[in-house]
This record gives C-alpha cells, structure tokens and sequence, in this order.
DNA sequence: TAGATTGTTAATCGATTAACAATC
DNA sequence: TAGATTGTTAATCGATTAACAATC
C-alpha cells in the first residue's frame, strides 16, 4: 500500500522556513513569540502558523506562546535535522563542485562520502576534501557503503538511468538538480532544484504586467 | 494600487514544467498531443492542463489537440524567454560561480555582463568570460548600465541590503540564492533558491514514516 | 457528417482563515 | 483571578476535477 504524507506539501515547504525564522530570533535572544508575532515576520497569519505547527503535536502554551528555542529544536527534529546522513554526489559539474564546497551543509549531518564523474578531466580532482571518482565505481560503492542522499547533478539524459542505479544501491532520498521529472519507485524521497525552471518563473513575472497587457489588447480586436 | 497577479502562484510554477516537456516533445518529432497525453506524461489532469493554458488563452484546437511546436513557443513568450536580458551576478561565491558557468543561460537570452564580490581574492578572476569586480563598483555600473536582473548570491547578513542597492540602482528582478526571504517594493519581482530548504524537504519526507510512528507511539501513552 | 477534443461552466475537494472554548 | 494565547472546530475561499456544450 503506498504510503500517503499526512501533511500536504504546502505545509511541509513552509517547514524549513520557520526553522530558518527561528534560528534567527534565538540568535537575536528571543525567548517567547507568539503565532501573532511570528506571523508579522513571516508574512502569514497566525492561524495558519498555528494549524501548521499543530500537524505535528501542540508545542506552544496558552497564554505564554511558542518558546523560541523549544520550536526551533522541534521542527529541526521534524525536518531531521538531529540524524547524521551520508550524501555523495553523482556529476561534479559546477552545480555538484557548488554543492560540495557549500560548508554549511557538512555542519548540519550532511557528509560528503564520495563524488562521482564520467569526465577524465575531473577525475582524481580534489573538491573540498573529496576526490574525484569515474563513475564506473559508483555501483561498487553503493554495494560496499551505505548511502542515505544522492545529490544528482548529472546530464538531463543522463539522469533518469542514473536515478535507477542509486535506487537499485539502496539510496533513499534523491536531491535532484537534473531538469527532468524523474520517476521513481514508492519509498524513495526526491526534491528537485530546478535552476532552469526557478529563472523562468522570475522572467515570468517581471513581464506579466505587460503579458496580460497585450493578451487583453488582442482579445479586445 | 498593487498589482494583482491574475494568474495563480500554482499555475505559474507549473508553466516551466510545461515548456520543458513540450520542448521535448517537439525535440522527440511529435506534432501534436492532447491534454490527455500529456497529462499522462506529466502526472497531471487533462483538466487541469486545459484550465492552466486557458489562463493564457486558447491555444488548442477541438478535435486536435495542441500542436506542440506552437505550444511550446507561446509558452515560451508567456515565460518571457523571446527577450533579452541584462543580467549581473552579485557575490561570485560558489553558487555565483556556478550560475555564471552555466551555459544554458546565456543561450535562452540571459545575458551575464558584469560580477561583483567583496573577496579580493576573487577580484580579477575570470570567471565564464567575465571579470569579477569589486563590490565598490557595483553602485557605479548600476548608475551607468541597464541591469534586468540581478543574481543575489551573497551572504544572507548581507542579503537585504544588497538587495536595497540593486532595486534603487533600477533592478527589475531579483534570483535570490541567499537563505533569507527579502522584503522588496511592489514592482520589483523575485525567485528564491534556497537550496538549504530544499534540502531540508527532501531529509523531511526520507523521515516523515518513522516520524509520525513516533509521535503516534507518544500520543497513545 | 461523425468523432474527437477543446474551452468553459459547475461540482468537489482541500487549504486557509476566522472564531472560540480550553487552559496556562 | 484576569488576561493572553493556544489548540481546534467551523466557515470561507481558492484550486482542482468533472461534465458537457461548442466546434474543429
């Protein structure tokens, strides 16, 4: 039976955003806000922010509100942020070597194990303390270690077959960087970052204004 | 007055998706597809592909289906993608970087001009073709150069006000990669990456099984 | 013309907001 | 205790799906 998220995908997305709100008050010395407050500074209302938090237990107190480092270490705990995982990364383009040299991801449980290329120019390259590896011992890896997140910053062509392999390895949680929807077995978590896509939405509404301009001048005639 | 989006936020992070699939469509020699079928490949309602194009207008044709070279290409004009753009990077850090290397870009009519950091050792590099600048010069070239679109890839301390700078040195629209939600005039639009979010989901749905059996475990006792 | 498939209106479903009783 | 603010139920709003008449 496939397994069904309890919590939809709108509130899920809104996750990692208060942890990030929270991590700053906490860092500003706030010690109590309430779902008013941080609705103010998040740009939501505190209904929704209160429904949000309440899909996962009541963490606030009537009357107090929310304990700031309390919540904070809640939703890390929801987002699992308390577990250690071993991430390698399949393409060392310049979106993999990105990732790989982004320090604070290695700070929160994210480890770099292993990075993988099919070009002999990267081959044997160190990234950020990691060392190039042909992709041809990528399936020996996945057989010998175990591997928690992908980061797949390979090909558009390449992407769904590379997918297959990881899954086949026994990776469960896939960070896509491919343009392309992969598909992929129950079981196993994805999330795309779709740069193409992301830059297309801005040049999208920098020019919708002048869009529905032209589109309402032409229904008009 | 605000400009009020016609169009829903849903629809709009759908478009893209659209175009990537009818583009290759158009790649694979298919001349025409009904929302049926492409709902199929998409994982969407034909419904609600005739709805999200008919934002838009009637592209189709009833008995047809949709010609999927004209399509793609009004999609492609909705997007924005049949202009140019003057686009700068600001903060030449690992992601600035990446983004400047990312060849798709140029292509589609996103034009890298400039680069600017603070790091003297990234000052006088050649990145891509470009020639990173100091931080100082930004506030001078924006005074003497159209910029369409700013790349927003500094810290988040520096973050807004950085942001502050390029919307009064005439910014229309900012790629925002620093984990921090900008506060911004009307007018003015924005993409966010925040790739540490993304990340964030992606550990949250790997976990959200075990999760839930632990908090229901704790609600029964 | 008959068949297919759109464009569009109506029905349903889910997410957000409002309201308020519970309780710190 | 009185005041504040949550947790939670009910009302509203918007997005998705279904249905079907229009039309190629």
């Amino acid at each position: 039976m496939a397994y069904k998220s309890r919590v939809s995908d709108a509130v899920v997305r809104r996750l990692p955003m208060y942890y990030r709100h929270l991590r700053e008050l906490e860092k500003a010395g706030v010690v109590r806000i309430s779902s008013q407050e941080l609705g103010e500074r998040m740009n939501l209302t505190a209904s929704q922010i209160r429904q949000d938090i309440n899909c996962f237990g009541g963490f606030g107190q009537q009357g107090y509100g929310y304990h700031v480092a309390n919540l904070k270490e809640r939703i890390g705990e929801i987002l699992g942020l308390n577990h250690q995982y071993h991430v390698i990364i399949v393409g060392a383009g310049n979106i993999g070597r990105a990732v790989a040299n982004y320090a604070g991801f290695e700070r929160e449980g994210f480890g770099i194990q292993a990075m993988f290329d099919v070009s002999p120019a990267l081959v044997g390259v160190d990234v950020h303390g990691t060392l190039v590896q042909p992709m041809e011992k990528l399936e020996g890896w996945l057989a010998a270690h175990k591997v928690d997140i992908a980061v797949l910053s390979v090909p558009a062509a390449y992407a769904q077959q590379t997918a297959d392999m990881l899954v086949k390895g026994g990776v469960r949680a896939i960070w896509n960087f491919a343009p392309v929807d992969l598909s992929l077995p129950e079981g196993v978590a994805v999330n795309n970052v779709h740069l193409s896509d992301s830059l297309h939405i801005l040049s999208y509404r920098m020019n919708e204004k002048e869009l529905f301009e032209t589109l309402d001048a032409n229904r008009k005639s």
